[in-house]
RNA sequence: GCGGGUGUGGUCUAGUGGUAGGACCUGAGCCUUCCAAGCUCAUGGCCCGGGUUCAAAUCCCGGCACCCGCACCA
């Protein structure tokens, strides 16, 4: 079978966009490392991506640590969320899921049951194997996280993170500083993030040692609007809610924003603001549009944190439709984890515009009296007498007496040694966990998907073509210069050509083999321009720009080429619209 | 991780125990006035590691990678 998938491997590997790592000495399943024509591809996603999220939403970037102590990852949950409890079937091998078939055979939660503890259960219920019948075997462990320990012997245990999520949630302290303790404020990472996946097999879509590019959204749990809604609320997307999901015949609607919003589809203004924004990213970068859906998680597929998460997903020839971004509101489950499990606060303080006078009673006891009477035991009384609910002490108060027992012992007392007063509190603002709404995205699935879908073969003289139709803005390459023949004059021309292009523009320069050839090699890897030197340019200095996609071909002065070919890779004007110069 | 299939230069492939061959690509040269032209030359390969054998690309075992199916994918 030789579908697109194969078709963009071989170019990917033979003019480099991205390869098996350590290939000599047999690769892993799981890693890629990107070639330089790769690199560059990713460089010019990334940096619309930045685009989009620094310069447009005004974001902050940060790099935090892929190495992280245990810690962080027991209060995020991937500890044990992350891990699965696995049984082999000793008879036919097949793996499982322990806990599930627990649950399935017995009416026991074993979610979070020992594994000692499930296989208990196992052979105590005589569950076997859901495929043969036969026996399992023990119940093991399998995290997806890498582990480490970090310094000599024993030292803390660490992990590669499985996701860039959390190196912003530990840093929320500084970065609310940093922000001055505004709210809204988003913090954006790209890097790279681990998860030991247990059988990888899809090229760069799945693996071990990925790209993520993700932002986090901090807002008042209250507002999850955004200002800009109205630059996205008329984009049509094509949304696959769960109900669609759930339905038989249940297909994707194309809808505009503002009415899936109306309707209750997408449950949040600005969920359905960054379901925009992605969409305009992803076909900034070429992806298809009749390729491309918003896929609502299902209940149980979602995260154990997320409220709502909506897939971008995008068709695949081989794959299908795989997950490119997922936007979700996280709530305040990360905040607070991270909170209760290092003590530190991490809440937002919200300041009121005016504030707030609350009138509260207060116990206040008599130190005057008590020391007196009770001596040492009256610093421990007065504690007690704080902890009684204000209307609960002046129900004892009506009383003549009344008793309050400390460490066994009984004490008389009366209103004259507490009294319930009221005092004016005066409160300028809340503290609260922020919720967090999180656009991440697969920078490696994108990259792949983006070459995919601008991949295309095309017949040019009766000889099929590869080429690939990269948007200008992702382009590894901007512009390619030749010499028609390998002349010395028009190799001088050549070189001058090459010295008046910005050196913001990426360029080849390739003089071997026929014309013709060298247009291909171009092709393949996506160039969209190429500047031939031919003899007219010895006579009246001009060259020709051939364009990628149409073969068509103009005729510029040398001393406009630089001028044209920006206007060009940056769409200010249309290849068609140009004229030759007047020669 | 399990079962099945596959593995020969960058790519496609011939080779069934006895000197690893071709085409395309790539590079050098010649030629060449715009879309993979031609000629000459060159680089480059039996997935890796063991074993059997006088001799292994070929047979056996193990590993790795890829493909299909299962399982997994917070």
């Amino acid at each position: 079978m030789t579908d697109i998938y194969d078709k963009i491997t071989e170019i990917s590997k033979r003019r480099g966009f991205f390869w098996p790592s350590f290939d000599i000495y047999g690769s892993a399943s799981g890693f890629y490392d990107y070639g330089p024509l790769g690199t560059k591809l990713i460089k010019n996603i990334k940096s619309k991506w930045r685009d989009y999220y620094i310069n447009k939403e005004s974001f902050d970037e940060i790099i935090s640590t892929t190495i992280m102590s245990e810690d962080v990852f027991r209060a995020s949950g991937h500890l044990d969320g992350f891990e699965d409890a696995m049984t082999e079937c000793n008879n036919c091998n097949k793996s499982f899921r322990a806990d599930h078939l627990v649950e399935d055979f017995t009416e026991e939660q074993a979610d979070s049951l020992s594994n000692q503890k499930i296989y208990e259960l196992i052979k105590e219920n005589e569950v076997s194997c859901p495929a043969c019948g036969g026996e399992l075997g023990e119940v093991y462990n399998f995290n997806l996280m890498f582990k480490t320990s970090i310094g000599p012997g024993t030292g803390r245990n660490g992990y590669l993170r499985p996701e860039t999520a959390q190196g912003m949630f530990v840093d929320f302290p500084y970065l609310q500083d940093t922000n001055r303790g505004k709210l809204p404020f988003g913090v954006v990472q790209i890097g790279r993030a681990y998860r030991n996946e247990i059988s990888p097999r899809q090229g760069v879509i799945r693996l071990r040692e990925f790209l993520q590019m993700e932002a986090e959204v901090f807002v008042k749990p209250g507002e999850k609007n955004h200002p800009s809604f109205s630059k996205v609320k008329d984009e049509k997307v094509k949304l696959y809610s769960i109900d669609q999901q759930e339905e038989k015949e249940g297909k994707p609607q194309k809808i505009k924003l503002e009415e899936a919003l109306k309707s209750g589809l997408i449950g949040s203004e600005i969920l359905a603001y960054y379901i925009g924004l992605t969409k305009k990213f992803l076909l900034d970068l070429g992806i298809d549009q009749s390729k491309l859906r918003f896929r609502q998680h299902l209940d149980e597929e979602r995260a154990h944190y997320a409220e709502d998460c909506w897939d971008a997903e995008a068709k695949s020839d081989r794959f299908g439709w795989i997950e490119l971004a997922g936007i979700s509101d996280r709530t305040n489950y990360d905040l607070k984890k991270h909170g209760k499990n290092s003590n530190q606060d991490l809440r937002a303080f919200d300041k009121y515009k005016e504030p707030k006078k609350i009138e509260k009673k207060v116990i206040s006891p008599n130190m005057d009296k008590l020391g007196p009477k009770f001596k040492d035991k009256s610093k421990k009384i007065a504690e007690s007498l704080k902890d009684i609910r204000p209307e609960k002490m002046e129900k004892l108060l009506d009383k003549e007496k009344f008793e309050i027992e400390i460490d066994g012992e009984k004490f008389k007392l009366d209103d004259r040694y507490v009294e319930v007063e009221k005092k004016i509190e005066k409160r300028s603002g809340e503290r609260f966990y922020p919720h967090v709404i999180e656009p991440s995205y697969g920078l490696d699935r994108i990259t792949y998907i983006t070459i995919e879908h601008s991949y295309d073969e095309d017949v040019l003289d009766e000889e099929k073509r590869k080429v690939i139709r990269f948007n200008k803005i992702v382009s590894p390459i901007d512009v390619a210069v030749f010499p028609l023949i390998e002349d010395k004059k028009l190799l001088n021309k050549s070189q001058k050509v090459i010295d008046s292009l910005d050196n913001e523009l990426n360029t080849v320069y390739d003089e071997s083999g026929s014309i013709g050839r060298r247009y291909r090699r171009q092709d393949e890897i996506g160039t969209p321009y190429c500047i031939t030197i031919d003899h007219q340019t010895i006579e009246d200095n001009t060259v020709t720009i051939r364009e990628r996609d149409s073969t068509d071909q103009i005729r510029v002065k040398i001393s406009d080429i630089n001028t044209t070919i920006n206007k060009l890779t940056k769409n200010k004007v249309k290849f068609n619209e140009l004229t030759s110069s007047p020669t």
